[in-house]
DNA sequence: GCCAACGTTGGC
DNA sequence: GCCAACGTTGGC
């Protein structure tokens, strides 16, 4: 069951784009998000991330760091397999079968950004200042998104693109 | 439970 | 490649 669009939340997703970009989600159109491995994600994953959420996917280790896309959960919260498989590249040699300590969802490409959202973008923009990908020090690989702050880098994403809206 | 050492993240 | 900031580990 799907959230009603007024009573979806909005996140950020980070990625390295050597590892996995916005141009392979728009050529797999859906993927697992593997590789949580930090509590404090986990339990945004587990427990508060909705089919039909929205995410941005943001390019970290990346020139220039920025917002590259958008895409749609179509998987809330399920345990994260790759942590009990000793082949991948996230096995967590502490897990144990049946008890899941680590979660994923499923995202849906939506957009790549004609014009990518920078994090210089970001720093400059009014509004964005609470955002903790502008702040420094902040690692979390999965951040809430307010709706406003959404609207002003939907904003920022499309300028120069009025055909876009 | 403290906290130093260590590994990782991620901008620059 | 550097290094600051952070999270985790493990000795005590």
């Amino acid at each position: 069951m799907s959230t009603p669009a007024d009573k979806r939340r909005h996140w950020l997703f980070k990625s390295e784009p050597d590892v996995y970009s916005i141009h392979d989600l728009e050529r797999d159109k859906t993927t697992c998000w593997e590789g949580v491995r930090n509590y404090q994600a986990r339990n945004l994953l587990r427990d508060e991330i909705q089919t039909g959420d929205l995410v941005f996917f943001y390019h970290s280790n990346a020139n220039p760091p920025a917002i590259a896309g958008m895409a749609e959960v179509c998987r809330s919260g399920y345990p994260d397999h790759t942590a009990w498989d000793q082949q991948a590249k996230y096995y967590d040699p502490k897990g144990r079968p049946g008890q899941p300590t680590w979660f994923m969802v499923d995202i849906r490409h939506l957009e790549t950004f004609a014009q990518p959202v920078t994090l210089t973008m970001l720093k400059q923009t009014p509004g964005l200042e609470e955002m903790m990908v502008t702040k420094r020090g902040t690692r979390l690989s999965v951040q809430p998104v307010t709706a406003q702050e959404w609207k002003i880098i939907l904003g920022l994403a499309r300028q120069g693109m009025p055909s876009l809206r």
